[in-house]
RNA sequence: GGGUGCAUAGCUCAGCGGUAGAGCACUCGCCUUACAAGCGAGGGGUCACUGGUUCGAACCCAGUUGCGCCCA
């Protein structure tokens, strides 16, 4: 058995069987890396380190494609700046994710006919521990099959002990600042999952209801008020009016019966009333619903709750008992009979939240939370993005990030789940309060815990440092915080970004303010979309399974589709198509290093830095080693500023347009030619540029790279090969031009030879008339291998010509020449040569052109008509030439 | 309702003041000894609409229409 660090024999070298086979090499090469360490990050080294933290996905997942670009783009960057020398450190981990843990676990409980309150408190979370050792590794061995540069030796878990310390701790320093605060308020309330919900746990849309005009009260003193949710009514504490209202203003200071109920509610002026809305008087339900809950407080008006955390009526009367939507047309249909309805309209399309759990109608309820106090928190978390900290990539997103931190509500963060980090908060008897910090004990008898957990999001917001150790002042924690770059998507900017700079900036403000930021940059990529821009859902069954691809196709190709398409904070649209475009591509680099293989390539033996033995080279040679170097300080520009799909294309195109179709079919007449010296100068170059090109390539194809360049150079790993730095002195704008001017020739004759039906294998004899005088000359050879021409024999009698780049082939088709075809192509060439030269004589001819263009610009259109003229010149004398057609 | 972004080839996108580009798809011809997961050639776009600025607009400005996203 062959391990991926065994040097191979050069026999072994040429064997390279003809297609790719990425199940062969994956799975080997992974655990290679993992057993030769490369992924491990060393906190004692002098190397400048390069972090990033995963965005931990959840215990409960599984890698779906939205991971897989995340992964894919996160580690291009770490193993570039790992090849790059950085002491680079990817670190692994996942979330407890309180609710949706909770639910799978109750889920499997319910399968047996158990709720999690026949097990209790303490067996339950067990309960859950057991779930997470059989299950919680999945997404973590799925990581593996992307090919993930993971530290595996520092992963980490939200619920592990020193992370739950972390949270302890800042818990603890945040209640002791008076940033952490209990209270009655209302909140956004799930009564399925049974907890209380942050603000932007809460999707709105805009859904399908009622509109109910009500007549509260009778004869003079009556007043109608609209709603949306008539059974709230119940609980109506007031009625309120704009204090400026002429049609309101003698019943403010008055009361009125509220129906069904028997209890008389005040008419009350509030400046917050919109007197265009509706009749322009509202019912204020002050227990559910958070505007009439601040109408209510500035009133000092009464808090009804009616409802428990079921959603069930708790009202006394009829409704008791009843669901909250069944009791919506009970309580119309009491008041309808009463004849108090006097205006329904249905539908009436208005913004409802849901869950962004589960999709239950968020109920607005009066309950006792914790909160944290956001204010001075949010403000050092705008200031580190708006002074150049923290950089946002995108740059357009940090203007949403902005809106969202500068106006940001307090943070509800008790959650009533029993999966979670509990809080750290005991209650007396007699009503006493003590928040206990990380190494103190817990007050014993007469003293009972809150029994609520945190929010998840409250322990994310601690990972870029509660991983390296905080808040023991760890080796990890001085070596790799403040992080280099948090890559995700845009959608958690507010989740989990902000949140993350908020604490990081509180808990690591010790650090100075340039180190107490979580991160350097922000690299926010977009969605995962389908190959028609359409977001991928189940509903829709346009879901990829990346874990199928990577079966199907291969990791690299899965990894190099997703990065194709990411541009920075751009959605990503995928196909099966173009994954499979990039499955050719790992094979067209396959077929490159075979044949390089074959053709004794050799790397690491070209003298880069001695100018006289670049000189020696040929034409072809310069031309790639030049396009090489700018295309290497394009891709690196590119990385920098997380341009994926431009980079990807850069190295794409060089490596096929250029390389393959151009370079290697090039090097073929040198490597077959009799100046040895010459061939061997090409091997090393061929070895070169290869090995640059695979060292390029495999941050982001890391597998297929890997296998190629071990066979290719023998060397232990491209992984810790160092990455490639462009060569200045290889540009060469002379080659450049002669070896491009070459491409057009050979384009155009190919092209005659298309119109005429000439076989691509067929040999025909040409002569190059005229080539003496160009800076092709010496490339002839070149030209007639590329051309398939064999050099006029005896009875040469050429029959067509086609004229280039100043070089006139004569070609002897001997079967006779196409006229018809003939014409038609030259009357191609004709009409595009008119058209370009219509375009400049028109500029020409207006005198304000001349006057106000810059010179340069006229100059080059003027370079362009003469060009133009003088083909059409050509063409028509080519056309004169030929003869006359029968049809 | 408040923001904000986008409309370019059949599809997904790049280009952002000086004569329209890529990938995939499509058409034709080829098993040319690295590769048919390939090679060669080719077709295809009044750059959403209407005005304006400019010598010149896909690109800048205003408006219109149609989509999308964020927030409430």
């Amino acid at each position: 058995m062959t391990t991926a660090n065994q040097i191979p024999s050069p026999e072994q070298r040429r064997q390279l069987p003809p297609q790719y086979l990425p199940g062969d090499v994956e799975e080997r090469r992974y655990q290679a890396w993992v057993d030769a360490g490369y992924f491990t990050a060393d906190a004692t080294s002098d190397a400048p380190s390069f972090t990033i933290m995963i965005p931990p996905p959840n215990v409960t997942g599984s890698l779906h494609v939205g991971h897989a670009l995340d992964h894919t783009l996160i580690d291009s960057l770490v193993r570039r700046r790992r090849m790059q020398g950085y002491n680079a450190l990817w670190l692994p981990g996942t979330d407890h994710a309180g609710i949706a843990t909770q639910n799978v676990v109750e889920r499997e409980l319910a399968k047996d006919g158990l709720s999690r309150h026949d097990l209790g408190r303490e067996a339950f979370v067990e309960r859950v521990w057991e779930w997470k050792a059989t299950y919680g590794g999945r997404i973590l061995a799925q990581m593996r099959r992307l090919g993930d540069s993971v530290d595996w030796s520092r992963e980490r878990f939200t619920m592990d002990a020193g992370l739950s310390r972390a949270v302890q701790t800042i818990f603890k320093r945040l209640y002791d600042d008076g940033l952490i605060y209990r209270a009655d308020r209302i909140i956004n309330w799930c009564p399925r999952c049974m907890t209380a919900l942050s603000d932007i746990e809460v999707d709105h849309s805009d859904d399908e209801g009622e509109l109910v005009s009500i007549r509260y009260g009778d004869g003079d003193s009556a007043i109608v008020v609209a709603t949306t949710r008539v059974e709230t009514m119940l609980g109506d504490t007031a009625v309120a009016v704009h204090p400026d209202d002429p049609r309101y203003a003698h019943l403010v200071g008055t009361d009125v019966e509220l129906p069904l109920t028997g209890r008389r509610i005040p008419i009350v002026a509030d400046p917050h009333v919109d007197p265009e809305f509706g009749t322009g008087a509202v019912k204020v339900t002050p227990a559910h619903d958070p505007d009439d809950f601040e109408i209510g407080r500035r009133h000092s008006l009464p808090s009804m709750t009616i409802m428990d955390e079921r959603g069930t009526i708790t009202a006394s009367g009829p409704f008791e008992g009843l669901d909250r939507f069944e009791a919506r047309p009970a309580v119309l249909a009491a008041l309808r009979a009463q004849g108090r309805v006097v205006a329904e309209r249905r539908p009436y399309v208005h913004a409802v939240g849901h869950c962004d759990r589960c999709g239950t109608t968020v109920e607005p309820r009066l309950s006792l939370q914790w909160f944290v106090r956001v204010d001075p928190l949010a403000k050092a978390a705008g200031d580190a993005v708006r002074d150049g900290r923290v950089r946002i990539y995108p740059p357009q997103l940090a203007g949403r990030y902005f809106d969202w931190v500068d106006d940001m509500h307090d943070w509800c963060i008790s959650r009533q789940l029993w999966w979670g980090h509990r809080i750290p908060v005991w209650y007396s008897a007699d009503g006493d309060v003590r928040c206990v910090g990380p190494d103190e004990e817990p007050p014993g008898e007469g003293w009972t815990q809150d029994p609520d957990v945190l929010d998840t999001w409250f322990s994310s917001a601690l990972w870029p440092f509660s991983t390296l150790g905080w808040p023991d002042q760890t080796p990890d924690l001085s070596t790799f915080y403040p992080t280099s770059v948090l890559v995700t998507g845009y959608d958690i900017l507010f989740f989990w970004v902000a949140r993350m700079m908020l604490f990081g900036l509180y808990a690591m403000a010790d650090a100075g303010p340039e180190r107490a930021v979580p991160f350097r940059q922000v690299a926010l990529h977009g969605l995962v979309r389908d190959s028609h821009g359409k977001k991928m859902s189940k509903s829709r069954g346009n879901t990829v399974d990346p874990l199928d691809w990577i079966a199907r196709f291969g990791a690299d190709a899965t990894r190099f589709t997703l990065a194709r398409g990411a541009s920075p904070g751009g959605d990503v649209a995928l196909s099966e198509e173009w994954v499979a475009g990039s499955r050719n591509f790992c094979n067209k680099l396959w077929n490159a290093t075979r044949f390089a293989l074959m053709n004794g390539a050799v790397a690491g033996r070209l003298a880069t830095g001695d100018a006289a033995e670049r000189a020696a080279l040929s034409v072809p040679d310069r031309w790639i080693l030049s396009r090489l170097a700018a295309v290497n300080a394009e891709a690196d520009a590119l990385f920098e500023e997380f341009e994926f799909a431009k980079a990807c294309e850069a190295l794409y195109h060089f490596a096929w347009d250029e390389f393959c179709d151009w370079y290697l079919e090039l090097a073929k007449p040198a490597l077959n030619g009799p100046d040895q010296q010459a061939a061997d100068r090409t091997r090393q170059v061929l070895g070169h540029v290869l090995d640059q090109l695979l060292r390029l390539i495999h941050p982001v194809m890391p597998f297929v790279t890997e296998e190629l360049w071990t066979a290719l150079t023998g060397g232990e790993s491209v992984m810790i090969a160092s990455w490639p730095v462009p060569d200045p002195a290889a540009a060469d704008g002379a080659a450049e031009a002669t070896v491009e001017s070459l491409m057009r020739l050979v384009t155009q004759v190919r092209r005659f030879r298309a119109d005429q039906g000439l076989r691509p294998a067929q040999k025909v004899p040409a002569r190059l008339a005229e080539i003496a005088g160009t800076a092709l000359a010496p490339h002839e050879p070149s030209i007639r291998a590329l051309l398939r021409l064999t050099e006029p024999g005896d009875g040469f009698r050429p029959n067509a010509s086609v004229q280039a780049e100043g070089v006139t082939v004569e070609i002897d088709t001997t079967a006779g020449v196409d006229v018809a075809a003939e014409r038609r192509r030259l009357a191609k060439d004709l009409a595009a040569a008119q058209a370009d030269a219509a375009v400049s004589e028109r500029k020409l001819a207006s005198p304000s052109f001349i006057a106000k263009a810059p010179a340069a610009v006229v100059a080059t259109s003027r370079e362009r008509l003469a060009a133009a003229q003088a083909e059409i010149a050509r063409i028509f004398a080519r056309l004169a030439e030929l003869p006359e057609t029968d049809s």
